[in-house]
Formats: C-alpha cells, sequence, structure tokens
DNA sequence: GCTATTCTGTACTTATTAGTACATAACGAA
DNA sequence: TTCGTTATGTACTAATAAGTACAGAATAGC
C-alpha cells in the first residue's frame, strides 16, 4: 500500500556497525554511513532515529552478538577452566594483530568521555553486567572443580578485568603468542 | 625585549588535560579550553600549535607523570611483589569510585578510533612500552623471590593488561574493594 | 490506469569549530 | 620617551556535519 523500503535495515546496521567501530562514534559522520551503505540520510533517520538512536542499536546488536557467543561456549559440557579458556581463546582474533587494532566496540565506547549519554552507558553497564553474571554462575557452579577457598565471584571479575584489558591494549597489534600466553597465565587462577 | 606571556604554559597544559580527560579528545573545542584556562586561541596557537599539538604535550605529560611515579614505586628496597602491590594499589583512586568514571587519558586515547595520527600512537605505544619494561625489569632482577619456573616476561605482560583493564572498567566506577581484591588476586601470580 | 501512502534523493539550513587576520597592548632596550 | 618585538583579544573565514523540506518515485489496492 505504499512504497516499500529500498534496503534491508539489518544490513545497514551491520555496516554502520563496521564504520563506527573503525572510526567511534564522534568521528562517524553519517555522510560516512550513507556513503557505505549506499542509503542517504533521509532514510537512515526514518528507519533508525537520529545518530545516538543509530548508534545505540548499533551497539545493542554488537553487545548481543557477543553475549549470545558467551552463551554458548561457556554453557559446554567441559570443565569450567576449559570453557573459559575456550571463551578467552576466542577473543585471541580480536584482541591481537591487524583486526585487533580497533579494539573492541563496547570498550571503545566506554572509554569515549563525550558519550556520556545516559543510554549508550545503560547498555554498556548491562553488557557487562551480564557477561560477569555467566561468568560467576558457570564458576559457581562447577566450583568443586577448584581448590579450597576458591572465590568465583572475584575471580569472575578479574577475568572480566583481564578480557577488558586484552581489548583495551588489542589497539597496539600485539603477537597473539602474547594474548595467549597471558590468557594461559591467568587461568592459573582457575585451580 | 617585547610583549611577555600573561600565562604559564605549564599551568594552561595541566587545565587543557583536565578538559582533554574528561571529555575526550574529539569531543573538547578549544573555546573550551580557553574558557577553562582564560588564554585566548591565538595565544594556545601560538604557544603550542595546533589542537593536535596541543593534546600531544598534554599527553606526554601525563604519560611522563605516571612514568616518574611508577619508577619512583618500583625502585623502593622491598620485594618485587610488594612494590608491584604498591604499585597498582596506587591506581585504586583513579579505578574506582566518582574519580574512576574518566577512567585514563592514555586509554582513552589509545581506544578513539579517530586518533589514528601517527604521533598518538607513537606516544601511547612508548608508554606502555616503558612502563612493561620497568615491571619486567624488577621481575627479571628479583627472580629468585619467585617459584621455579616463573616467567617475568609474561608476567610482566600480564600485569600491563590487568592494569589496562582496570582502567578500562573504572568508567563505571567500581567500588574500591572489587578493585583491591582483583589486585590481591592478581598478585597470586607473583609467587 | 488512478490514487493514497510511504520511501528516496537533492539540496538546503543551522550550528559548531578549527584556524587566522589584524589592530592593539605591553614590555625591554636605546 | 620612543622603537622594535612579541603577546593579546576581537572578529572573521572556511569547512564540516547534523538534521530537514520538499519534490518526485515506487508500491498495493481499487
Amino acid at each position: 500500500m505504499a512504497r516499500p523500503r529500498s534496503f534491508d535495515p539489518d544490513n545497514v546496521l551491520e555496516i554502520a556497525r563496521q564504520v563506527f567501530w573503525q572510526k567511534g562514534f564522534q568521528a562517524t559522520s553519517l555522510d560516512e554511513i550513507t556513503a557505505a551503505s549506499g542509503v542517504a540520510k533521509p532514510s537512515l533517520y526514518a528507519a533508525f532515529g537520529d545518530k545516538n538512536a543509530l548508534f545505540l542499536k548499533v551497539l545493542d546488536r554488537y553487545h548481543d552478538g557477543i553475549l549470545g557467543w558467551a552463551e554458548r561456549t561457556l554453557a559446554q559440557p567441559v570443565p569450567a577452566r576449559e570453557a573459559i579458556r575456550q571463551w578467552l581463546t576466542g577473543f585471541i582474533p580480536y584482541c591481537s594483530g591487524e583486526k585487533g587494532q580497533r579494539g573492541c566496540l563496547s570498550i571503545n565506547s566506554a572509554t569515549d568521555g563525550s558519550l556520556d549519554q545516559a543510554e549508550f552507558r545503560k547498555s554498556i553497564e548491562r553488557y557487562n553486567r551480564r557477561l560477569e553474571e555467566l561468568l560467576r554462575a558457570r564458576l559457581r557452579a562447577d566450583r568443586a572443580e577448584f581448590r579450597k577457598g576458591f572465590d568465583p565471584d572475584v575471580t569472575a571479575h578479574t577475568i572480566m578485568v583481564v578480557h577488558a584489558g586484552l581489548l583495551a591494549l588489542a589497539h597496539q597489534r600485539p603477537d597473539s603468542k602474547r594474548v595467549k600466553a597471558v590468557i594461559d597465565q591467568v587461568l592459573g587462577l582457575l585451580a
């Protein structure tokens, strides 16, 4: 009953993610997104709202993707330590080499002082909380695998810190061997 | 033999640091720096060059301050583990609570995709390299304090990762107790 | 084919901001 | 005091970018 959309919104969000991820929220202009996606500004505004709303959708999508993968990886029927090792190891391609350069969209956004928009912060906080909950739940459930006095809550948070640190330092494109060595050493805390 | 400067450049760099640290490089306009410092733009340009050059000076100053403090702390005549504990503990006020909100200027800059200026990257990389060298040198020197097979190089890097992670997550204003617990747990690797 | 409705593209407005031109003020030296 | 020199402040330019007005295109139903 009206003219149909000439683009796939999901596809545009994917393209927008790449641009935002590479250049950051502030430095990305909507003109760059129209150039990359072929969708003109009025259509972007109609479909996603303003720049903030578009970025928020991109960020939520990014978070959901990682959370989904974390859920699957951490639910595997292997020892908790092995599941967490696989989870952390899965980040190596994003923490090292050329691809590491861009780091993590969530952390890049969290460290961007200009994004004090409450909604961005909320999205990031919820993401971090959920991720840590996944780790904590797994460590608590398999507590019997560890030594006496093992503290699953502190350990879950430590792993979050290491995870954030690896992705923060990823911009230096470290060698994947160094990243792996750090992961192996930190997993020594799971005993 | 000419009109003297009406401001202290060092003082202006200090003020500029606060503004850049709070809002980030991109989001900080020179007008905000003139407003905060009382120094008009032409004077800023004459004294420091353009916005990039000013920020680079601010960043280098920031790095030098932290490196100087790290050198002093890590050179103390106490066991390496204790020196490193003191060094990490010293970051707690910057990793937690209200003050943690702004995070670390260096990491904030490293994760800002718009700063692909080669000189910014170089300053940050040199800073990280020197910091890691300080840790590595201390751990190597006191290697005898640790167990057989202890790897000072990997451990130094792991500490850098934890350090970066704490400062990346600082934006969430975690409780200082949580930060301390992570530090204590990680120091368990120094044995 | 015709119409109501929604989407698209061009071209605009408006605001912000990096950087500068220029007139003037403040100093040291003679 | 006067001159040469360097700093300061006002006011500008130019460029970039967010957001929008509007005319026209594409569809489904009639």
